[in-house]
DNA sequence: GCTCATCCTGTTTTT
DNA sequence: CAGGATGAGC
């Protein structure tokens, strides 16, 4: 391989590093290089550490290391979530804090409990984390306390990990800070960073300022590698994006082509325009790199790119285009969803069990969907579950249902339904019984979103072993244990041909083509009323979608939306 | 206590 | 536009 001066220096160097550059730029393969050159002089039973943020960046690394490293040196490399390595520390050592052995609360646990739970939660959390009952978030502060506090639990770590590389380290929270503050006072700290690629300054304990702090706190030896490129090289796509994240003026290159759409009443939807800049850009790059290529529809906000999902996945037309559809996977959190899946599994169970109990399980699956939604943010949400509830008790005690929902889920089942045994489409009968209520009608919608798991035939198969002649036995059961599964949260780990995802979920991923698609009402690269700090963001944020890609990118927009770069000067 | 019409407002997330 | 909060009215 070849080094340059730079690199070589880095490779040299000794003591805390922080190296700095933009996408694309290398930061992840010198960090790779300076771990091999580390690995020589390991003892026996020491490993390098390197932490991220996801699983999704861990998997990435750990693709990325394979071309770099051999097997023997790949297994002395522990390539980490920060949650994962904070939730080993907290089971093997949390007893040092509490007297107790840790046990954690799983994510869906905690929503069940909150919605439950009169009261400030993260008081709430403190306390149960003070009893050894850790919820997820709570993982962070515990281990970082304990590497503060606990010289043998720090020391255990620092003779183990004499190195840690820390990928992303501009959006480490304020816990993970501690905890690497906590190791560095042993082990040697690779910062990995690039402050343009902030964009979770959102989330509490994200600070703008931390890079500055691992300056101030461990006077490292700084690198930056910002003017290098190896995503792509030749497209000016990165020069592109610097110039909308600076707002100078600068003419695109012939690899990024703006789409706009009309937003007067009675055009055609906009997410036309987007199947069309989907099958374009495919065709465009198919052509181009001679096979078929990768590309990432992106989006500001979650809820857009369901919108685009269902639209993209049906044959359409544009003007004189054919759109075919396209095979596609949304990247989402299929929690509600699979909250709505239990209530139409609950219906699946009537005809094999008396009226008041299935009833119950059906109901208690609707107000557990309503607290997953009140944890999540929507506060209404709390009167829903209280009203289902109440329904629940009334159904018991035989006195007069009031919630609207109770009752049209009553006259269903009063009404009676026929199941055949064929799971597919008794799963589409089931859930053509959600709609009638406001509270149903979402549900159903929620229930759709599934198909996005294409996990159609795993249902079929679980639910036709439930099977008994009337009716399916533990059908909620048995989706839980199908959504659970491995087969399901493996096959969607590969890559597929076109992901819409939103555009922090695209941080750390790298596509042939890129397509960004801009709302109307939300969902904006760029707004008038923004004051400077929003639009900075939003600045940044844009910069990374556009670098996810090595060859195009297509911006789909609204034909009256505000330019990315200003003008350039007229020539004379 | 529950529903519905009306008004209002606008993102992002890991495990 | 769409989803959530609000509050009058049953």
């Amino acid at each position: 391989m070849d080094l340059d001066d730079k690199r070589r220096e880095i490779l040299a160097a000794h003591g805390h590093l922080l190296i700095e550059g933009g996408p694309g730029c290398g930061k992840t393969t010198i960090a790779l290089l300076k771990a091999k050159e580390r690995l020589n002089t390991l003892a026996p039973g020491q490993r390098v550490l390197f932490l991220s943020f996801s699983r999704a960046a861990v998997r990435q690394i750990g693709d990325r290391t394979s071309g770099v490293l051999d097997r023997d040196a790949r297994s002395l490399i522990e390539i980490r979530t920060f949650h994962a390595f904070f939730m080993e520390l907290v089971r093997s050592h949390g007893r040092l804090l509490t007297g107790v052995p840790a046990s954690f609360i799983t994510p869906d646990r905690e929503k069940h409990l909150r919605a439950d739970f009169d009261g400030a939660w993260p008081t709430e959390r403190r306390r149960l984390a003070g009893q050894g009952r850790y919820v997820f978030d709570e993982l962070a502060p515990t281990a970082a306390t304990l590497l503060e506090e606990s010289r043998a639990v720090r020391e255990l770590c620092t003779d183990t990990y004499p190195l840690v590389i820390v990928d992303e380290f501009q959006d480490t929270n304020t816990d993970q800070w501690r905890a690497v503050k906590a190791l560095s006072a042993k082990s040697t700290v690779i910062c990995l960073a690039d402050p343009d690629q902030r964009i979770f300054d959102h989330i509490p304990g994200v600070d703008a300022e931390r890079i500055n702090h691992a300056i101030e706190y461990l006077h490292p030896q700084q690198f930056d590698l910002s003017g290098d490129n190896h995503r792509s090289p030749s497209g000016g796509l990165l020069d592109y994006a610097n110039a909308v994240l600076r707002n100078t003026p600068h003419t695109p290159p012939e690899t990024i082509k703006t789409v706009p759409y009309p937003t007067h009443y009675g055009a055609a939807p906009f997410e036309r325009y987007v199947h069309y800049a989907v099958v374009a850009l495919r065709r465009y790059l198919a052509e181009r790199l001679g096979r078929q290529p990768t590309i990432a529809v992106l989006a500001a906000e979650n809820a857009l790119l369901a919108r685009i999902s269902e639209k993209i996945a049906a044959d359409s037309t544009i003007g004189p285009h054919q759109l075919p559809a396209v095979d596609h996977d949304l990247v989402f959190d299929p929690e509600l969803s699979a909250a709505a899946g239990y209530v139409v599994a609950s219906i699946l169970e009537w005809p094999g069990l008396g009226r008041t109990d299935a009833l119950t399980r059906t109901l208690r699956a609707v107000a557990d969907f309503y607290r997953i939604k009140y944890s999540n943010g929507t506060l209404g949400a709390k009167n829903t579950v209280r009203t289902i509830e109440n329904a629940i008790g009334a159904l018991t005690n035989n006195t007069t249902v009031k919630a609207k929902t109770a009752k049209v889920l009553i006259a269903s089942y009063d009404n009676g339904i026929s199941l055949a045994g064929q799971p597919v489409a008794d799963w589409q009968t089931a859930r053509t019984l959600l709609s009638g209520s406001t509270e149903l009608d979402e549900l159903f919608k929620q229930a759709r979103l599934l198909r996005l798991l294409k996990a159609t035939d795993l249902f079929a198969w679980v639910l036709m072993e439930a099977w008994d002649s009337l009716s399916y036995a533990d059908a909620a059961g048995a989706i839980r244990r199908a959504l659970a599964s491995e087969s399901l949260t493996t096959s969607r780990q590969e890559t597929a041909q076109v992901s819409l995802m939103s555009m922090h979920r695209s941080k750390g991923k790298e596509f042939d083509g890129v397509v960004i698609v801009e709302g109307t009402y939300t969902a904006k690269l760029l707004d008038t009323g923004w004051d400077a700090k929003r639009t900075d963001e939003s600045r940044r944020l844009t910069r990374v979608a556009i670098t996810r890609a090595r060859h195009a990118v297509v911006l789909v927009r609204p034909g009256d939306g505000l330019p990315l770069t200003p003008p350039l000067p007229a020539a004379h």
